[in-house]
DNA sequence: CCCTGAGACGGAAACGTTTCCAGCGACCAT
DNA sequence: ATGGTCGCTGGAAACGTTTCCGTCTCAGGG
């Protein structure tokens, strides 16, 4: 654990003032020699500038955020590897922070990382309203949501009508010939709970089916989604569905978990389709139908956005919409 | 996008000395009213200290990096979160950084983040060399290994026996009945790999097993291992092993696909296991037998350790054991 | 009543960097 | 020959914070 040489001795030991020095290693007008005497001490001495004086100086951090819920969700891990794939090149490293269940507690990472910590933040919030929406919106630093915002907003925006795509995931049940269609649900109160659930009731109606309710989930994992099958199975007065409509792959993936220990099969008995077309969707067993709403694009757009914001470019609130994919597997029966 | 106030508006408003201002905020030695107008000072403004400024002066960034190879690997992603809660509550924010595959870019990550980004680093390198733990060793921030050190360094490090771990795996494959074992391994070369396949040459040996050579996946993916698999079933010439131990339960998963796409059954015909008990494991069908090395445990003790050495504690180098831990289940066809 | 010590406060330095600005040659054109 | 321009250099300021140190006040003890 050594001590890291300063530019001072850089400029020492080169026999040059730190004004030359700083000029010669970030390369604006310094004479070829100069350049080479303070490289060479430079290297000698192996220095690398300190962030965080470069950072008070120039009042850019190279560090952008990225908050989300919980970032085991491989959903958000996607993003992450796609946010690091674009951001690092540019010489930008990145920061992760959960923002936790609540409204305020996301309130409370924005503000943190907005003092300084990162030049700019992605953010995915799980709920919102109007105060986090401001807050957002008048953040020292570019913000960009992935997610759905409201209209009118300032904020970059990148999302993907998930409505739409839980549509076609019961177009395509429906044509299987599947009738009794179960929305399965993650915690209610969350933006993607709820347009997901417009999706699935508009896409019900449209078809004239009838409504068996919805199960909801506490949470959008494996297990929680597992728990709520299996309540529904134990209450055995509730007709049984033949398709379940998951809101995400885990929940999907502990539903099909529920449905196995009860020895229905999948797809014969239930037909299950799941949200995000996760890696393990295309693996599991049976193979999982799923809409895909390009965690990858979401994520490398929102950066390509952020970059551009915290590089100055002014215009108006841009709006980057990822289109829905439907991937049919054995899950639900194959095409029609 | 508002600007920020600083101390020295706060100081202005509460009509204090930018000292007392800062006392009064850090509650460090401030009267009971000078705290008062100060803090009222700051709600008024909205004030929160710039992290440049803070860092430069008390020369901490409030940032632990953490370093690995690919980030999308659950077993990191693992990690990653239990470092976050480690650190989080000690107001520590998380930088993720990917190494790449080779020594060099890793010697460069670590210097990018010991310049200043990061109180301290926690990595996991998957290939390693004299010279870069020398730069771990002698890195101007403490450093914390995940993996497998030299005996004799001066660096903290957790690590779990992986070698003992497939040998577990070996046992219970033996004990099932099986015995021409197959080992799937990922890259050589890399520390993973190699300490992995000498626990498997180890166990087949003690057991007097036949050796069918080894597997080798060129990444320590699902497709990886698909592909490995897939090209050793192609090669009629091979003789079929009845268990195939892979280094991983994504190329035990790869591996799984590809055998059921040959009408294989696992574990009838081919009895599998992978290791680091990955979330999917108990949830995937066949429920997949494999070796937890505690990726959540490591990662929690690797941050432990990280923030009692930037808090200062010296002594001589920690190396913390993390016990692997069989976890049977279908895919190896159960207890003998 | 004076001296001492404790407690609170403000001025100023320091952290390491980039960049503004002035100065200084050298060179070219008038 | 002189004025002007250009390229390069160094001094110094600035970013926002914490903390050292000196000063001041006030209380209490001798």
């Amino acid at each position: 654990m050594g001590r890291r040489p300063t530019l001072h001795e850089v400029a020492n030991l080169a026999g040059a003032s730190l004004a030359s020095t700083s000029r010669a290693l970030n390369g604006n007008g310094a004479s070829p020699e100069m350049i080479e005497k303070v490289q060479a001490a430079a290297k000698r001495l192996g220095y690398y500038p300190d962030a965080a004086g470069r950072s008070l100086r120039m009042g850019r951090t190279f560090q952008v955020g990225f908050a989300v819920a919980d970032i085991g969700n491989p959903v958000y891990v996607d993003m992450m590897k796609a946010i690091h794939e674009v951001v690092g090149p540019q010489g930008y490293h990145v920061v992760v922070a959960t923002t936790g269940n609540d409204v305020t507690s996301t309130a409370d990472v924005i503000r943190a990382l907005s003092s300084g910590v990162v030049d700019g933040l992605v953010i995915s919030p799980l709920r919102s309203n109007e105060a986090l929406a401001q807050q957002m919106e008048h953040a020292p630093i570019p913000v960009v949501v992935i997610g759905r915002v409201a209209e009118g907003t300032t904020l970059d925006s990148v999302w993907a009508d998930s409505a739409a795509g839980i549509g076609m995931a019961v177009d395509q049940l429906v044509g299987a010939g599947r009738r009794r269609l179960l929305f399965l649900n993650g915690p209610l109160g969350t933006t993607p709970a709820s347009r997901r659930l417009q999706g699935f009731d508009a896409a019900v109606a449209r078809h004239g089916l009838p409504l068996l309710g919805m199960l909801v989930a506490d949470d959008f994992t494996v297990e929680a989604g597992t728990r709520a099958v299996d309540s529904l199975l134990d209450d055995g007065a509730a007709e049984r569905p033949d398709a379940i409509v998951a809101a995400n792959d885990l929940l999907a993936i502990g539903c099909i978990q529920a449905l196995r220990r009860r020895h229905l099969s999948v797809p014969r008995d239930v037909a299950v389709t799941g949200m995000d077309d996760t890696e393990i969707a295309a693996v599991f067993s049976p193979s999982l139908t799923s809409v895909a709403l390009g965690s990858r694009e979401r994520g490398k757009a929102a950066a390509e956005l952020l970059l551009r914001r915290i590089g100055g470019e002014q215009g108006p609130a841009q709006r980057v919409h990822v289109a829905p994919r439907l991937v049919v597997r054995e899950s639900s029966g194959g095409p029609a």
